[in-house]
DNA sequence: GCGATTTGACCGCA
DNA sequence: TGCGGTCAAATCGC
C-alpha cells in the first residue's frame, strides 16, 4: 500500500476556500432548491392518493428527504461562512456546534436530550481522552472516511454499536474514532454517535482511496454510504473550528457532496419503516 | 489478489 | 465478573 505522507511532510496546500461570491451562489440556489422542495410537498399533498396508486406517501417521505437535506446543506454552507471544517481537533476545548439534523428526545443509557455533548474522560493509558456525542440521523456524512472495525451488541441496547476508526489511521496515523448506535426506529433513525481522539489525517473529502471495495462500508462520505439527506457535514464533522487554519471545501466539493447525496436519496425508501431493521452502516439489511 | 467487512475471542476497566 | 472496546482470522466482493 503507498504510504501516504503525513500532512506536515506534504507541500503545504490545504484547498483554497471558495471565493465568497460562489458561496453565495451556492447558498441562493440552495435556498431556492429548499423553497421548490417545500412547495413540491405541498402540491404533492393536494393530490388524491388513488391518483398516485398509493405512492403518494413514499413520494412525500421522499420530498421532505430532498427538503431536509437542502436545508442541511444550506445550514452547513452557511456556518462555513464563519466556521470551518477542521480535520484536525476533535473536541478538545469543547467541540463546535455540530449540526444536528435530528435530536432525540431520549435514548438508553443517559444522555436523554442529548444534542451534542463533549466529555473527558481518561484513555486506556490514563491519556486525556475527550469524546463528542450527538444524535444524528446521518452517522455517515461528517465528510471524513472512516473504516468499521468492530461491531458489537450492547447491553441494554436494542442495536449494535458500530465501531469505526479512521480511514487513515495507518498511513496518516490518525487517531480519530467514530462509535455509532442506532438509538431508534423512527424514519429516519436517530444514531448516537460518539467521536473520540482528534483527526489528524487532514483529509476531508480529498484523497479518496483508489481502491476501496465498492461494497465498502467505510463512512465515506464521498460515497455516501447510506442516503442521507443531509449534510450535517458538521455534524459529523467532528468539528468546527473558528480559528485555525482555513479547510473550507471548495464549491467544487459542495457540489459534489450535494449530487452524492442526490445519488442516493433511494435510500430512505428502502427503509421498511413497517418492519425496521437496523442499519448496518451501509444499508437497511 | 487486494482491500474492506464480519464476527468471535480476548483484554482491561469499573 | 460483566461489559465495552479492540484485535485478527475468516470471509466477501470487485
Amino acid at each position: 500500500m503507498a504510504r501516504r505522507l503525513p500532512k506536515s511532510e506534504r507541500s503545504p496546500s490545504p484547498p483554497p476556500p471558495p471565493p465568497g461570491d460562489q458561496r453565495d451562489a451556492a447558498i441562493q440556489e440552495l435556498s431556492k432548491g429548499s423553497e421548490l422542495a417545500t412547495q413540491l410537498m405541498a402540491q404533492l399533498e393536494l393530490i388524491p392518493e388513488r391518483e398516485l396508486n398509493g405512492r403518494r406517501d413514499d413520494a412525500l417521505a421522499n420530498v421532505r428527504s430532498l427538503s431536509m437535506s437542502l436545508s442541511s446543506s444550506l445550514y452547513a454552507l452557511r456556518s462555513e461562512r464563519r466556521e470551518h471544517y477542521y480535520c484536525g481537533s476533535s473536541s478538545s476545548g469543547g467541540a463546535g456546534p455540530a449540526a444536528v439534523t435530528s435530536v432525540s428526545g431520549g435514548g438508553r443509557g443517559g444522555g436523554s436530550g442529548a444534542r451534542n455533548k463533549t466529555k473527558r474522560r481518561r484513555g486506556k493509558h490514563g491519556e486525556e481522552l475527550t469524546e463528542t456525542v450527538f444524535v444524528t440521523t446521518t452517522p455517515e456524512n461528517d465528510g471524513f472516511h472512516w473504516r468499521k472495525y468492530g461491531e458489537k451488541k450492547i447491553l441494554n441496547s436494542e442495536f449494535p454499536r458500530l465501531y469505526y476508526r479512521c480511514g487513515y489511521s495507518d498511513e496518516r496515523k490518525c487517531q480519530a474514532k467514530k462509535y455509532v448506535q442506532q438509538e431508534n426506529n423512527k424514519h429516519p433513525p436517530e444514531f448516537r454517535v460518539t467521536l473520540t481522539k482528534e483527526h489528524t489525517c487532514n483529509t476531508l473529502f480529498q484523497d479518496q482511496p483508489s481502491s476501496s471495495s465498492t461494497n465498502s462500508q467505510v463512512l465515506d462520505f464521498t460515497k455516501a454510504s447510506i442516503s442521507s439527506p443531509l449534510m450535517d457535514s458538521h455534524v459529523g464533522a467532528p468539528t468546527l473550528k473558528e480559528e485555525e487554519e482555513e479547510e473550507v471545501p471548495s464549491i467544487d466539493e459542495s457540489s459534489r457532496i450535494m449530487s452524492t447525496i442526490m445519488r442516493n436519496y433511494g435510500a430512505y425508501g428502502d427503509y421498511d419503516e413497517s418492519s425496521p431493521q437496523p442499519w448496518n452502516g451501509a444499508g437497511w439489511q
